[in-house]
RNA sequence: GGUAGGAUACCGAAGCGGUCAAACGGGGCGGACUGUAAAUCCGCUGGCUUAGCCUUCACAGGUUCGAAUCCUGUUCCUACCA
């Protein structure tokens, strides 16, 4: 099986420009090929992993990598997809937006390669010198402002007068189309890859190589993910899910995907795994016998977590999820406990209070983050739905004392299904 | 600039002098059922140690025993006209 059948059988096809040049240009040998990251912030979420991931899968089929940090382009602001402008970036937040989302570039690749490592740059490094005159003459020329406005996002974006298109905006995908130029230039870069959206900027940029250089380059679109229920992929109630732990922990990166909807569970396991397609098979099997079982999401959870975080990091927070979710607390150690904590919020409190009468159960619950009020905590509590220490406590007047605190100066509050705190006493 | 209409809780939307912390729908949360799912059913959804009290219906004032409801002014929206 080559690259473009891998990719193919994982459904991570959208849209190719030339399909079979490049499935022959690609049995000829190795192919350099590019993605681009804009720093859109400074870290990357999840939704960037389905383009990283394939330059790795091409990667591992000996073809060459580039990523592509977009200190200029993210200067800009690419419209594709974006109904309104954007804010620019201030230079401080894009410089330290560029350094946080190059380091997670670099971990999903591998650039000690002899034959083909892969390459980490920024646009900025020779889109910046450019004059304006000198952009104007040597590209401009070859783009049709005619072309340009017929680009689907840039149409949207005009049609609507109260929104409208800055120039600026407009600009973006002359300077992705350099961006492919010059790799082709100086790395004879064939292929650039990226999101369906990214479909007019690619062809852009193919149409530069062809009439500046006369040759022959290449695009290819992954589907953008689309969640079965409606609901936009990489997103939860707490906001998007980042691959930087200081932005969603390991933990809620892990139960994002335990969480995914079965409809999805094996599409997503074809795109952000490295999974063999017998042993996604054989998976997909599984979910259909015993859904209940809940392999596959398990499987994609622990695969995704540890391409992400590392074997180490990930087998902590299975650890920790299934005691979580397994129930009773019998025989913990405080070892054991002390991972929880770390994957769970956890609140300090002074243990004075545990003292005399002890602490009210509802103050606490609102003070470790679980409930809105005061108020809140004791409807939830009359409802059944709050636990100390895995089991239910039921009472609104409960008060909590020095006994109850788990070697001496642990509290484990849940709230509902999924809620935890920590409450550390010290 | 003129005329008409509007601004209600997370969102949509009732209410048009007292029985309004405010119908109804959506969303959210909790429970039952489960598989950390879907569907379904039940409860909660301003604050408060809650038969009660306190603060809310764009904002500021006023009328009234009593105002989300009536009056005045301000701000902001929407439609039609110029």
């Amino acid at each position: 099986m080559g690259i473009i059948e891998e990719l193919e059988w994982r459904g991570l096809i959208s849209d190719c420009t030339d399909r079979e040049g490049l499935a022959q240009r690609l049995a000829k040998g190795a192919v350099t090929l590019y993605c681009g990251f804009d720093p859109t912030a400074d870290s990357l979420h999840v939704g960037s992993l389905v383009p990283l991931l394939a330059l790795r899968r091409f990667q591992q089929f000996g073809h060459k990598p580039i990523v592509i940090a977009g200190g200029a382009t993210g200067s800009i602001g690419d419209p594709s997809g974006k109904s309104a402008e954007r804010q620019l970036l201030t230079h401080e937040q894009l410089k330290a937006n560029i350094e946080g989302v190059k380091k997670q570039l670099a971990s999903f690749l591998d650039f000690d390669s002899e034959a083909n490592a892969a390459l980490l740059v920024d646009n900025a490094d020779w889109t910046a010198p450019l004059s304006f005159l000198d952009v104007l003459r040597d590209v401009g020329k070859h783009f049709k402002v005619n072309a340009m406005v017929a680009k689907e996002s840039v149409r949207a974006r005009m049609e609507n007068r109260d929104v409208g298109i800055s120039f600026t905006e407009f600009s973006y995908m002359i300077l992705q189309a350099l961006d492919f130029d010059h790799l082709y230039k100086q790395n004879e870069c064939e292929l650039q890859i990226g999101g369906s959206d990214q479909w007019g900027n690619i062809t852009a940029g193919i149409d530069l190589i062809h009439r500046r250089q006369n040759r022959q380059a290449y695009g290819l679109t992954m589907p953008l993910i689309t969640n079965s229920d409606g609901t936009k992929f990489g997103k939860t109630e707490a906001g998007a899910v980042w691959l930087d732990v200081a932005r969603t922990s390991i933990y809620q990166f892990y139960q994002y995907w335990v969480r995914v909807d079965d409809r999805d569970v094996v599409r997503y396991l074809n795109f952000f795994t490295f999974l063999h397609p017998d042993e996604i098979e054989a998976l997909a099997r599984q979910h259909a016998e015993q859904p209940h079982a809940r392999v596959a999401h398990k499987a994609l959870a622990r695969e995704v977590t540890v391409l992400v975080h590392g074997e180490e990091a990930a087998s902590e927070v299975i650890r920790a999820s299934e005691i979580l979710f397994g129930g009773s607390l019998d025989g913990i150690t405080e070892a054991t406990f002390r991972e929880i904590a770390g994957e769970v919020p956890t609140h300090e409190v002074a243990l004075d209070r545990f003292g005399g009468e002890g602490l009210w159960l509802p103050e606490l619950l609102h003070e470790a983050g679980l409930a809105q009020s005061r108020g809140q905590s004791r409807k939830d509590i009359k409802g059944g739905g709050v636990y100390v220490n895995s089991s239910r406590v039921d009472d609104d007047q409960h008060k909590l004392k020095t006994g109850d605190l788990l070697f001496g100066k642990y509290l484990l509050l849940r709230r509902g299904k999924r809620n935890y705190a920590v409450v550390l006493a010290g």
